[in-house]
DNA sequence: GCATTATAGTAAACTGGTTAACCATGTCGG
DNA sequence: CCGACATGGTTAACCAGTTTACTATAATGC
């Protein structure tokens, strides 16, 4: 029955007069154009092969002869065949498809830093020739185990995940490696899983350096996310280079600002009040820093005759704000980029534990300058 | 409990023992942890019911019974069956997905315009059961017909399309309907493409007639894209509205500002310098406000005092620009879902042209003041 | 009492690809 | 001249679901 190929020349003709054998008429109302969806089968038989030697052909097996390869190429080519991925992705296990896990955070998306991790994930997988698909874990989504569920249902072949923080426990499930996972930003030692990050501590180390350098002393630090590694790692570097430079940090000289502006605000506010002496703000992110700034313009507190601020992140926007911020850099966008990559390393059989940091750099501009403090004495002087 | 499946006791253990009847061990080597993944025929099999049923029992078919119903959907949850959404989509004919196409901008994720458009779409399709990827059109992604090839092969049942302007002619590809689309925050009388909008004209107004109620008649106005149907809007109304308070508009009070802080700086000194008379400023986004903004600061302008700054999207971080910034709220969150949920109705077959507008509303902050002109010409300048 | 219709379920065809196993030829070494 | 091997292609069995046509049984109508 099969081998139907007999009636060749009437081949073209015969799928429109074809009196339905079957029984069935095989239009499945595709388009309303009437356009028939193309398939290996058609192909096959305008080329006069088999399905097998098309699907080669597709796939550049070396099997198939540079002559038959051509010669199949050509009518893919002429009727515009394009090859029905789901049926792919059914029979060969991979779909080409890769998720990027953000947190339940409030229009997340529209968050800048998530933004060029997004940017970099997804221009990276469009070259290697991978769809993104974006989920939001809300507690609802991991209660419902959808994370393992985009695997099983065959929705992807690996997930980037960003923004978690250590109660995020179902990472925990990802393991076993059964599922490729790369975490962005953060890193999990307790779990042994794959990530990249920018490097946080040589970030906090350039920031606190430089203010040092200025001369600061009093040094406010506006945090966040305490629950999230690399956010501690800002912390505890901060501490650290203080007491470096013969400083013991005073406890109330923090504030957490929620990563927000709003926070940042509010925690440069209980910074000052408790502590007027204070001479710089150390903010560990640029929004914070911002809300910081808007804060001290709003209070009339000079930026940076009477205050410093330092911001981190490097936001497209931190340049613009007034003061213009100087601030820490990080490559985000490489961060997204080679997450992808790894990830599809990843999926692709490669086993190397993935764990990359990229460096950052220190952006030096208008918000920061010489300690007030040293100021005062060159004047009474 | 569960030892009572049926009659047959074995059923569990048989899955086993049974000397492989077809002639090949089915074993596909799924996970390294050896979970072979459990199909319909397992399910079938455990239920002593045909696949038919099964797979009717998973799309709630009324044929079956409740007392067949119960009994396989306890056998799907005991295994934790999950169907395979490709051989589902494969058949179905649908695939539960569609695709948020944005424009080649570099790093355009990380623009927190699109992020809460984004925003929105991500959650409403997440509730309505749909998965959302991610295309970025650049200019060899039309070439390439990449935004049909999504749909011809399956990836997707719709799109969102977002940032696009009178010169993505690809467009009009999808004036037939053949696939569904729905454009964000544009439209195309030309084409008569579905649509979804802020009202940019009534937002336009707001902010103008505000402006013009502070006694501004000297305004500026910071546009960008005018091959973007919603931003030549807000150039006409701004024209308008200074005609019908009686002033003819100076076309060199108009500069491009590449809806960029970059771009809206530049703009703003082009305007300024031409027209030191200028006492306002309208700029058709926040981030060229905040450009305007960092300008005036640095050349010492006092804002609002001086000169008066209008933003337009409302932009989380617009609240916290010093000083802060009067701008016009866009609904882009409400957008994003709008567009969204009409794009599923038009997916599942609703067929009347979708062309939404959503109001916006003024929000009066810090930026803007009483014309310098009218506060008696003691002060500055 | 028997045809008629509902009800509940099944077998098999179908979605559109990939791939392992097989087979026909041609080439080479001994 | 013959087995060994390479080349290039075919057959048929998959992948994991959905859906149509059919069947067996029970309930109803007259």
């Amino acid at each position: 029955m099969s081998v139907r190929d007999t009636s060749s020349s009437s081949d073209l003709a015969s799928n429109e007069q074809r009196p339905a054998p079957g029984s069935r008429a095989r239009r499945t109302r595709q388009g309303a154009s009437g356009d028939k969806p193309v398939s290996v089968r058609d192909i096959a038989r305008l080329a006069n092969v088999s399905v097998a030697t098309v699907s080669m052909v597709l796939n550049d097996n070396p099997r198939i002869s540079r002559a038959t390869q051509l010669h199949v190429q050509r009518i893919i080519d002429k009727v515009g065949y394009r090859p029905n991925r789901l049926a792919q992705s059914l029979s060969s296990k991979y779909t080409q498809v890769m998720a990027i896990i953000i947190p339940a955070l409030r229009h997340a998306f529209a968050d800048a830093y998530f933004g060029e991790v997004i940017s970099g994930v997804c221009d990276r997988a469009g070259k290697l020739g991978y769809k993104v698909i974006l989920e939001q874990a809300k507690p609802d989504y991991i209660r419902s185990k959808q994370h393992i569920e985009i695997f099983e249902r065959r929705y992807v072949d690996g997930v980037v995940c960003m923004g978690v923080n250590d109660r995020h426990h179902f990472l925990a499930e990802f393991r076993d490696r059964q599922y490729p996972l790369v975490v962005v930003d953060n890193y999990f030692p307790q779990w042994d899983l794959d990530y990249v990050v920018c490097d946080y501590r040589a970030g906090a180390e350039q920031a606190m350096n430089y203010l040092l350098q200025l001369g600061h002393r009093e040094i406010g630090l506006i945090y966040a996310a305490p629950d999230i590694r690399t956010a501690r790692d800002k912390i505890e570097v901060y501490e650290q280079k203080l007491r470096a430079a013969g400083v013991e940090p005073v406890p109330t000289w923090k504030a957490d600002g929620k990563f927000t502006e709003a926070g940042g605000a509010e925690a440069a506010e209980q910074i000052l009040t408790r502590h007027p002496n204070v001479t710089a703000l150390f903010a560990a992110n640029d929004k914070m820093a911002i809300g910081a700034l808007h804060y001290l313009n709003r209070k009339r507190i000079a930026v940076p005759q009477q205050v410093s601020v330092m911001g981190f992140d490097d936001m497209q926007h931190a340049a613009f704000a007034n003061p213009s911020l100087t601030t820490v850099h990080l490559p985000l966008y490489e961060v997204g980029a080679l997450a992808c990559e790894r990830l599809i390393e990843r999926i692709r059989g490669k086993t190397e534990k993935v764990a990359e940091v990229l460096p950052t750099h220190l952006v030096v501009r208008e918000s920061t300058a010489i300690a007030s403090r040293l100021l005062a004495n060159d004047e009474h002087r």
